[in-house]
DNA sequence: TAAAAAATGAGAAATTTTCTCAGTAAGCTT
DNA sequence: AAGCTTACTGAGAAAATTTCTCATTTTTTA
């Protein structure tokens, strides 16, 4: 995972906002979170790390990171929130809708192909998420 | 867009759903859409094709509109549901992060390779969400 | 056309998200 | 390092969204 705690801190930092300790513990759940979260599941995982954070700040982070191009709300099965990869590099979640378990994926490739496409489109990337639901290996 | 009320109407019927009129205005309202909606707006356009539809009943044809892989919900600034191309085909949602519309890209070719490797993996997928944010032509 | 089953709308209930505000902590300035 | 300014905070209230309930209506089957 290209995402880690201090860029992401830095990210904020640069965009103006100050960095606390809440906020630096949401964005240590969500880099530790190998799946999309809910908020409910963030602050519970962001209190591990930090004594008291609240549901609102969860959100008012959520927002941020979203509004910067690095968080984005991931809605199949589940109703979480995953960090996004950044250009070039294409990161997806195969999520199994029997057991829940959790696979990542690396497909740099397909990013290679997909920018083709934007550039003929012409839309400027700046992030991307990406969350398959469907049956592992297992469960089948 | 690939996607047109008979063909949904259709699916519906073949998954064993009564094909009503209040989901066939929901459907209809989501094939004329340009962009997404959120259900409110989707119960509203429905009901100028057909009297009565209420939100509850748009939910639950959203949901299971949702279940056939049809229809999915795209969540990064805006809060809407759109119509998905078919089956096989994969289609990534391209979010600009300026203006919030979002516009559906159909890169199926450039996903090629990243079936082969869900094949590999031996994970049979059901439902994708592939959310780009970026800048659309517009607002560049 | 009548009977059985599924679906409906409206409003209630539950859940999720946003807002408010007095207290707290971050990050300047010195 | 201490003080000062201002942004940020958690908690709970308020608002908004989503799901549920149920008496009535519509669809389908025979």
């Amino acid at each position: 995972m290209a995402n880690n705690v201090e860029m992401l801190v830095n990210a904020l930092s640069e965009a103006g906002y100050r960095v606390t300790q809440p906020r630096r513990a949401v964005i240590e759940a969500l880099c530790r979170a190998r799946r999309s979260l809910d908020p409910e599941a963030i602050c519970t995982r962001a209190r591990n790390l930090h004594s008291a954070v609240g549901l609102a700040t969860v959100y008012r982070t959520l927002d941020m990171l979203q509004a910067l191009g690095h968080c984005s709300r991931v809605q199949i099965g589940g109703k979480g929130y995953a960090l996004t990869c950044g250009e070039s590099k294409m990161h997806v979640h195969l999520v199994c809708s029997h057991c829940m378990g959790v696979t990542e994926l690396e497909a740099d490739d397909a990013m290679a192909n997909l920018k083709r496409k934007l550039e003929t489109a012409n839309f400027k990337s700046q992030a991307h998420a990406i969350e398959l639901v469907g049956l592992c290996a297992k469960c089948q």
